[in-house]
DNA sequence: AATATACACGAACAATTGTTCTGTGTCAAG
DNA sequence: CTTGACACAGAACAATTGTTCGTGTATATT
């Protein structure tokens, strides 16, 4: 193990870590043994006594005989961005780190019988209740947040896009696509929104159904279809009664 | 004391404003006795017993056997104007910040071939970088979220459970399962996992596929299956190259 | 070589703290 | 009047958890 006199050592900055990652998860502070566990330190003394270090240079303070009181004054620097913005956020208690969540409104439901109803382009306040929330790590690094909507799936009849009755699916909308991307699309001529791949070939257009075992479907004219919005995400939840 | 009602009695809401001051003012939550001191309540099982509401009501959560381990899920209303703006402080705070968003570790891959990668110790040190963050609104209520971890799917053997190659599963240990529940088993006179509705008839064990076009399957013996968890959310995520 | 210092383990201990069980009184419905 | 839910106290219990102390081992300093 290194030494130093100066600053932190490594056993100091996983428990600056551990710290941050459980509190900021958990809600409250870890124990004494909880923290060896994580740092692999077989004794609780050990574990304190780097806990008086960190306290020495005011990195933490903690209140005597009182289990899980450990707060984290400030952070410490990570090479590792999450984790950065994790020891930030427990480390002020105030203010901010809202912005790791992102409240998708639900505008609606999708159905196949049914073109997809697109949210009111004048968006203004919508009831937070009727939204979905989804940690930005999840989205593509630079997706455009406030265009997302969500919409919860109706019916069965989308099994070939892998997509199940009662699944959210969240979109961003567009008129055209690229190949390859997951798109949903009015087919006028069936009447019906579908979930596809998007493939545009030299004289016509494929739509891929994400279930291997299934074929495409070919469209020679582009009037016959009309692409709604891409696919960004689908998110199923099975509601398991506890325990 | 007021006798039960709708709402919350003064107690409850004495019990939420000491909690908020408390939390606010010391970074973490007061134990049973010490709420008890603050209420006028002599024993700590009638503070259980309240907290227990207050839990049952979703006000707040707690985990079982942990000292100081309570949150603020919600705010309540206050006539009084200056502690009003501490109790939505505090909310936000606690529950907007940390207890929101869960970071659930990715613990490998789930392959049809082979059993399923349960991590290893319920409690170790995992890189943030390799988890999945999810927040807790999309969660069951009361979900344990320690005991959860997520798996990433490899191949396109899990079709019959709309679960598609690349999707993240979320489960939770389980080596039983309740009826109509979704779960990952191991089947071992096929030597592969699959993920299926669970159903126990008389004398057979029923496994539902999600896919309502196919068909189930039917185990006399139970030494056929081995239940690994039980699948609590599917994640599937386009990345479609922006523009 | 002697010594100080930082690092480490383990066990024992005591305090804190959550849980459970028994009992009591009140009040409203039947 | 009986019953049962509800509100409460108190005590005993068990688990969690912080603290302390004795001991040992490197490494560096003098």
């Amino acid at each position: 193990m290194a030494r130093k006199r100066e600053g932190l050592s490594e056993r100091h900055r996983k428990i600056m870590e551990y710290l941050a990652v459980f509190i900021d998860d958990a809600g409250y502070s870890p124990s004494i043994r909880e923290i060896g566990d994580a740092i692999n330190v077989k004794s609780t003394s050990l574990v304190d006594y780097y806990l008086n270090q960190l306290e020495e240079k005011e990195y933490i303070s903690r209140e005597g005989r009182i289990s899980r009181s450990i707060r984290i004054l400030k952070p410490i620097e990570s090479s590792n961005k999450k984790l950065q913005e994790k020891l930030k956020a427990t480390a002020r208690t105030v203010s901010a780190a809202i912005d790791n969540l992102v409240t998708i409104p639900l505008s609606g439901r999708i159905v196949a019988s049914a073109p997809i109803p697109v949210p009111s382009s004048d968006f203004g306040y919508f009831d937070p209740e009727s939204g979905v929330e989804i940690a930005r790590s999840l989205l593509p690094a630079r997706e455009k947040i406030n265009e997302l909507f969500a919409l919860e799936v109706q019916g069965d009849s989308m099994i070939d896009a892998m997509v199940n009755d009662g699944d959210i699916i969240i979109m961003r909308p567009a008129q055209q696509a690229n190949n390859g991307e997951m798109v949903a699309v009015w087919l006028s001529d069936k009447d019906e929104t579908t979930l596809k791949y998007f493939y545009k070939e030299k004289d016509r257009i494929r739509l891929q159904p994400a279930n291997p075992t299934m074929s495409p479907i070919f469209l020679e004219n582009s009037q016959e279809l009309r692409i709604m919005g891409k696919v960004v995400m689908v998110i199923r939840q099975y509601k398991n009664e506890l325990h």
